[in-house]
Formats: structure tokens, sequence, C-alpha cells
DNA sequence: AATCTATAATAGTATTACTATCATTTTAAA
DNA sequence: TTTAAAATGATAGTAATACTATTATAGATT
């Protein structure tokens, strides 16, 4: 069973509703496939244009910049997470679990329950592991963060933060772990990937270690 | 008692050593300045000239682009940092003691041991926190890592990642810890600042808070 | 049939990210 | 002390980037 998905963005992130049309859908897939095969530095309008068949006015109609295009993505990215967690704890009695299924989520090991299908969530996660702390860490943040740019995210680390709380509601920095948990999560992907001397997992394929290695910090840092 | 200090650096760093000449000096000195108030994204050889009252030109004799500048400060302070942390973790007979210079050391609670006359070592910090991610976040890592421009950090890393295995011979993750830590403290300071939602700590300018996350975080793990 | 909307096509500007040349100043070597 | 070498400054130039503006056309809407 797979469900139909249409995530409602905030229209701060965008000109025009990419969603709303063919081109906007078209903008959007074949950014994610430039974005990851190029890299954001090198990632132009121009080059996306010529990729989508349109022109690069047509892409300025949708978007200010290729930065608000870059916090549109990885925006779209955490609501679908956060909807991915709520579907996959729904009916878990035991927080431990939910936590479990936190940190498969954000490695990448759960099956996706939703279509969309435009959107290659897989490149979509490399994008989120390589660019997405780009989104944010700008000269813009706090204007960006009054246009709720960054709430889906911040959403989502509320509600890990909440699970923590179920395991011990005596716990004084469930925030600060969920947005440690995402940030380690990914960080060590990429650190794993690139520059494994950084971490103890070798450069295989696996994500057990890091699994591992995840679920011992969180559920040792929740202990009494 | 202070320590005049010169670090010795990758010379695939720069093209010209900028700790050779006095314009090399400057040029570091004001990058440090206008990264810091305008943001690597913003910053351009040409203002950096201005600044420098020199031309952009002489500054392209000293590094290849911007994005190597960046790479050289923080990489330096990487350095800076492991010194520091090699000086005031001498003599002390307790891993736990280490481990507590580590963090104050990464929220720049520790007093500064070494004099570098250009180098405004608070502003590099708070470059290293917003910035210096970008150092590695690139399609170049691979090939900047075989040029061993990241080692710096990888021996602080390791060094830290030894500290925690006197505290536990038995760990399974140091590198990984150290490198969360590592960057785990950065990151918190800045969604303290800019994001607080994604932290307990609130808004106020005490890291007293962070750190105790952080010693929380790192001995939880640590334990048997 | 008239009109509104989205897109394409095209052009244009300021800035960025360089590279190249040459004159001049500073430094180092003979 | 002269001479050569190296570093810098001044200036120019190019290709690409990051936009904005204008007009024409095709398609959908009333």
């Amino acid at each position: 069973m797979e469900l139909q998905l249409q995530i409602k963005m905030n229209p701060n992130l965008y000109l025009r509703d990419p969603d709303s049309t063919e081109l906007g859908r078209n903008i959007i897939q074949h950014s994610i496939k430039l974005i990851h095969d190029i890299g954001f530095e090198d990632f132009t309008f121009k080059k996306l244009a010529i990729e989508v068949g349109s022109t690069e006015a047509s892409i300025y109609r949708y978007f200010e910049n290729k930065h608000r295009l870059l916090t549109y993505i990885t925006t779209w990215f955490w609501t679908w997470l956060e909807y991915q967690l709520i579907f996959h704890t729904n009916n878990l009695k035991h927080p431990r679990e939910k936590v479990d299924i936190v940190i498969k989520l954000l490695t990448f090991e759960v099956q996706d329950k939703f279509i969309v299908e435009h959107i290659d969530k897989s490149l979509l996660h490399g994008i989120v592991i390589c660019e997405g702390d780009k989104a944010y860490l700008t000269k813009n943040v706090t204007e960006d963060n009054k246009s709720m740019l960054f709430k889906p995210y911040k959403d989502l680390c509320h509600r890990i933060a909440e699970i923590f709380l179920e395991l011990n509601a005596e716990f004084g920095f469930p925030h600060s772990l969920a947005s440690t948990l995402i940030e380690t999560a990914h960080r060590q992907m990429y650190f794993k990937e690139h520059l494994p001397r950084l971490t103890d997992f070798g450069k295989s394929k696996k994500v057990k270690p890091l699994v591992e290695f995840l679920q011992h910090l969180v559920f040792k840092s929740l202990e009494n």
C-alpha cells in the first residue's frame, strides 16, 4: 500500500508554486538530479534551464534564486520525513521502537510509503546530506527563519524530542539531542563516504555500524 | 605566560605562503574580518583587495580561489586548537579532566596561550562555526583530502578519540564520537544563536547549558 | 471572439572569477 | 654597490554568473 502525496509548501519559498504546473514539477525534478550530480556551487539556473528544456527567465519566475530552490527542496524533504515518521510510528507501543524508526528513517533504511512521481527521494537524500546545511548556514538565516522557512525542520525536531521525552520525561536536552541526532546521522554518512578517518565505520556500503552508533548515542543519553 | 606561535601549513593550501610576507599576513587578517562580517557567499577577492589596500591580482598570487582561502583559515584553526589541547591537557592525570578541556576548547571557554599578531581567533572561531563545514562539503572533497588538506582536522579528531579510549578502552566509536562532539559543539552554538528552537538553551549568552549537554553526551556514551 | 496567463525567445547589465601583461618597487645575491 | 630576481601594483580583458526587461506566441478561460 502506497499513498499519493502532495506536500503544501510555505509560499515564501517560491514566487510561483512549482507544484502547480508541469514546468514547475520539471524544475524540481531536474534540479534534484542536477544538484546531486554537479553540487550546489556549480549548479546554475542556466544549466538547469537547458536540462529542463526551458529558459533561465522561466525558472526565475518560480524561484528568486538558486538558494531559495535549495531551501525549497530540503524543506520538502523534512516535511516528507515527518510524514514518514508519523506513519511508521503510528500504533507503536514502545518509545524505544519509535527511536529505532527515527534512526532508520535518517539512515534511509525505511521503506517509503508515499508516492511523488517527480521527486527522486534517494537523490534528494543525498543532497540533504551534502548540501542541506547550506540552506541555513547563510547571512539570511534570521530573515528566512522569520518567514518560517525552517518550520518543517523544527517540527520534525520537536516531534523527535517528544519521543525522547516519552522515554525519559526528566531529560533536559530533548531538542538539542534531536537536532544532534539528525545532523550527526547525515554528517557521519558523509564522513563515512568521503573522510572515513573521522568515523569508525570503514568505507563499506553497510550502514549497520552507523545505526549502532546512533542508537548508542541516543539511548545512553536518555538513560537515568 | 604566552607563547609566540607560527603554524607551518600544508603548501597545497596556497600558491605563495601567506605567512612569509606582510601582504600575505594582511590577506589572512582581513579575510577573517571580512568573511566574518559579510559571510563566505558574499566574500570576494575584489572586496578583500580593497580592504587590504592591494589588488585582486595580488591576492590570486597567494590563493587559487576563495574556497582555498577558507580551507586555509579553517585548517589553521584546527591546528591551533590541537596545540591548545596538547598544552592544556599536559600533566592532567584524569582523562575526565581532559574531556572537560576538549569541551571547553570547543566552546571557546579556555584562555588562549598562543600569540599570533594578525589572527583574531575569536572572529576565526565564529567563521569556523558558520562557514567551516563548507570547506569540505564540496565536490572536491576527495581530491582535497588526497592533498592532505584535512589532516589537521583528522589529527585533532584522532587525539580526542584517544582521550576517549583512555576513559573506556572498550568503546567502539571513538572517532565518530570525536567528530560528532566537534561538529555538535559548533552546530549547537549556531542553532542557539540563530535557530534556538532546535536547542534547549534559550538565546542567552551563557554557554553553560551547552557545555552540560556536551558533557552529558560524551560521558554517557563512554560509560560501560 | 476576446482576453488572460504562462512560457519562449531574446537582449541586456552588473558582478564574479578569474588570466595576462607590463611597469615599478623591494629584496637578495654577486 | 651593482645587478638580478622576485614581489607587487596598475591595468586590461574574458567567460560565466546572477540576474531584469521586453516582446511574441501558444493555450486556456470567459
